[in-house]
DNA sequence: GTTGAACATTGTTATAAATCAACTTTTTAC
DNA sequence: GTAAAAAGTTGATTTATAACAATGTTCAAC
């Protein structure tokens, strides 16, 4: 991970919240604005266990949220793009991330100090509702993951997964940059039962995929998929 | 569900953080105080889809969170008792409750109009942090759920919700108000299933159950089986 | 005390999905 | 440009767990 230096905020290609209630109680604390990142593919952003000592803010690219599990097992909760508050869930307590994250290709990551936050945080009721507002979508979300992962097949929840891929890319054909087992990883099932599935929804016609270029062909089809189980 | 008639706060028997914020704001608001309501075993305190119209503060009792899934299946995700907020998870946003939640017993639980706490969340920075706090916890302990229910088998699953229930009750024996199949949605597994697993622990030596009463013989040997999955 | 309903139990069967194994294709690094 | 590594693919096998079925037990209501 290589940290530029010091950019400041004026500068930013994405001005996030913080940044405009930084500017309004125009605070005096140059010593810890916040740190702008960049990132390579696959750079770690922050781990599952690690403490939590910035709020992290994805500027640029885009990144995987997931749950490490056991044996080396991860869960794939969403994908992030800017604009997204990254360490959103473990803001104030828990002082430890319950998640990992991770750059899914070139990326701009803003660090900003914990204590800076809270600091913000209190003072300010704007920014307070509006981190509030992406906390309860987040758990809303992970909500229906849940039930997804325990009581739909993997049939269902690969359609699932391809719909919100392209929701995602806001088109019925996107590429993906995740490999084959991440996105098994989102419907936690197996890598081999993921292509197995991807190749059986091409010869049915309900989408088509060549590499990592994937194209909805049949999207209602798709989601009485997606529905049923 | 039956409503105690405008009993006022002071006379409760469970002080919580929108209590005192109150006394200290000296809210004039008079109209809108909290309400207290006495359930029976089984009374539906928020259900799933459903406005959020008011904070929630279990008083006494207990009652189960679980989100409703497919097919009628619903999953417990954890159990709660006093004091507890139970509505934090949905606070500000969303509009709409992501689970529901039952009384398991005879509870009280007070019904504060959202209004109110929003005005006193935004003028109150301590009631802020308390919420947040229990906030923060709620979410670690869903990741952990997640990948129990994801990538335990169902031995280590039980193994888990017992030790769970063991630490809920402070005691290795202890009486469950759940039925057999609520058991089973804490771990997400079939009625039968839970039915059998309880009775191999049993000729193991590591519980024993006497209807609802279960006793936790074997601590370690549990905690090993929860381990392992 | 009897009746019905909810709850609990045990054995059998069916099946969804992981695992194993072998192989091909693509990408990365020197 | 070649070697090595990573990613993708397909088929066969195994297994964990739900679903089905049947029966026993407890509990509340009249």
């Amino acid at each position: 991970m290589k940290f530029s230096k010091k950019q400041n905020c004026i500068n930013c290609v994405l001005k996030c919240d913080i940044y405009s209630t930084l500017l309004s109680t125009e605070n005096s604390e140059t010593c810890n604005e916040p740190v702008h990142a960049h990132l390579k593919k696959h750079d770690v952003i922050c781990r599952q266990g690690t403490e939590v000592t910035h709020a992290l803010f994805l500027v640029k690219g885009s990144a995987k949220l997931y749950i490490e599990g056991l044996n080396h097992r991860n869960i794939i909760l969403y994908i992030l793009k800017p604009p997204a508050y990254i360490g959103l869930l473990s803001f104030f307590e828990s002082p430890y991330y319950s998640y990992s994250v991770t750059a899914l290709e070139e990326s701009e990551v803003c660090f900003i100090e914990l204590s800076l936050v809270k600091k913000l945080y209190i003072e300010n009721h704007d920014l307070l509702l509006s981190l509030n507002k992406a906390f309860g979508k987040s758990v809303a979300m992970i909500m229906q993951k849940i039930i997804s992962l325990n009581q739909k097949q993997i049939r269902g929840r690969i359609a699932e997964n391809l719909i919100y891929l392209s929701e995602f890319h806001h088109s019925h054909k996107f590429c993906v940059s995740l490999t084959r087992k991440e996105i098994g990883e989102m419907a936690a099932i197996s890598e081999e039962n993921t292509v197995r599935l991807l190749t059986e929804f091409s010869k049915e016609k309900i989408i088509a995929t060549k590499g990592r270029n994937i194209e909805i062909l049949d999207m209602s089809l798709l989601k009485k998929i997606s529905e049923v189980g």
